[in-house]
DNA sequence: CCTCCTCCTGATGTCAACATTCGGACAACT
DNA sequence: AGTTGTCCGAATGTTGACATCAGGAGGAGG
């Protein structure tokens, strides 16, 4: 996840299907509402049951997909309701991110949200796949929260962070035009304000880019599903 | 949790088993950095390793149990920076939490509210164990995610509830008298703002009830362990 | 005496078979 | 016809055995 030291941390299979699967239903291979069943992913990874099914709990921890007793696990929903909690929790928890990395964030990460956001210049500029684009988005922020330095703020994030990933997706394809032309803008804000600005500034500014997201979303979302 | 409807979920061996360990790591009987041998914890709960190990990861999802690579399980320690971590993490989502159920808490959560300060009122008068007091201290926060009803909200704050409780346990003990004296009358305060408050006035007292909280265990820690 | 290498021990990671449970199909009953 | 009770299939929950790995004890070499 764009960590600065590789760590090179041996993970195990639980973790490659996790991986795999969740790639899975953010390509749109398992749609929303998707049975995800431990046998038939166990024999299309090549992996035991165990290692799959230890892997769709960490899934569920991160909210993709939810699970219940003897009720099998399937790929979550996307209605207003799931889309309004998840931009409210961002919106509090991108403001505490933004707000703590004013205070300790060091230079090598301020360069590297620079970095990113000259990245995502040059994507929009482009007409390539929107998916890269919502892909350095998210990074963008991952960027926030490691500047920040928190483990538990960090890990909270990490929890709603493909949820949101899977909704953006979703948001490129009802407003890619509105998308693109703001999305840049925006973040050479934030970064800017990072780097030196009122920390009162950033802190609604934070919560406004989540909401102009979240409105933006639910403006292309069948209002009772 | 005190829905209308019990529900009477079943469930698996997993849970049972988290409950006991989590259960044993609040009492005492498993000391901070303690290591958790799933064998031996296998064995003594009658269950198998499968269990235990989910078990073992959803404790490690509450954030009370640290895991790596083929180096087993420990209780996490308690540091300052933990505390830190913890205390600021929760601000800003008893904020956002207190804000949120002040728009949509019906009467049933409020009144709730109340009884949980009539039983603190009455547990603090008595002499009896501490443990019960932080047991509706945390009860008492716990009614106020549940009136804001948002799921997301709620999983962010059970990711960090059973890691203050442990650290509210160590609180009373540092600082007993301290608490026993203040805790009854801040939480009646925010229950009386949570029903006719000015939301301004709600949020900036549900971040300084954490504060309040996070200063007096920190003044009973070692600074550099 | 210190350092490095090797091996060993005890633990975790993984696996495939067994037991349990849910949900719907089917039929009997009212 | 609508409802209730029963049965069956398929998926999950659980288990014990096997494979793999981290960390330290012990000894050879410097």
């Amino acid at each position: 996840m764009s960590s600065v030291l590789p760590k090179a941390a041996r993970r195990g299979l639980a973790d490659e299907a996790a991986d795999l699967v969740r790639a899975a239903i953010l390509d749109g291979r398992f749609p929303p509402g998707a049975a995800l069943r431990e046998v038939e992913l166990a024999a299309h990874l090549g992996v035991s049951r165990g290692s799959v099914r230890e892997g769709l709990a960490r899934l569920e921890r991160e909210g993709l997909v939810r699970g219940g007793w003897h009720r099998g696990t399937t790929v979550i929903e996307v209605t207003a309701e799931d889309v309004e909690e998840v931009y409210v929790l961002r919106a509090a928890l991108d403001r505490l991110a933004a707000t703590t990395a004013r205070r300790v964030a060091d230079e090598e990460h301020l360069s590297a949200l620079d970095r990113l956001v000259a990245e995502m210049a040059a994507e929009a500029a482009g007409s390539g796949e929107a998916h890269r684009l919502v892909a350095l988005d998210i990074a963008f922020h991952d960027r926030i929260y490691a500047a920040a330095g928190n483990g538990r703020l960090t890990a909270a994030w990490e929890a709603i962070r493909s949820q949101l990933h899977l909704f953006q997706l979703r948001r490129v394809d009802a407003a890619r035009a509105h998308y693109r032309a703001r999305v840049v803008e925006e973040h050479r804000e934030l970064a800017t304000l990072l780097r030196s600005g009122d920390v009162r500034t950033l802190a609604r500014r934070a919560e406004e880019h989540v909401d102009s997201a979240r409105r933006s979303l639910l403006a292309g979302l069948p209002p009772a599903p």
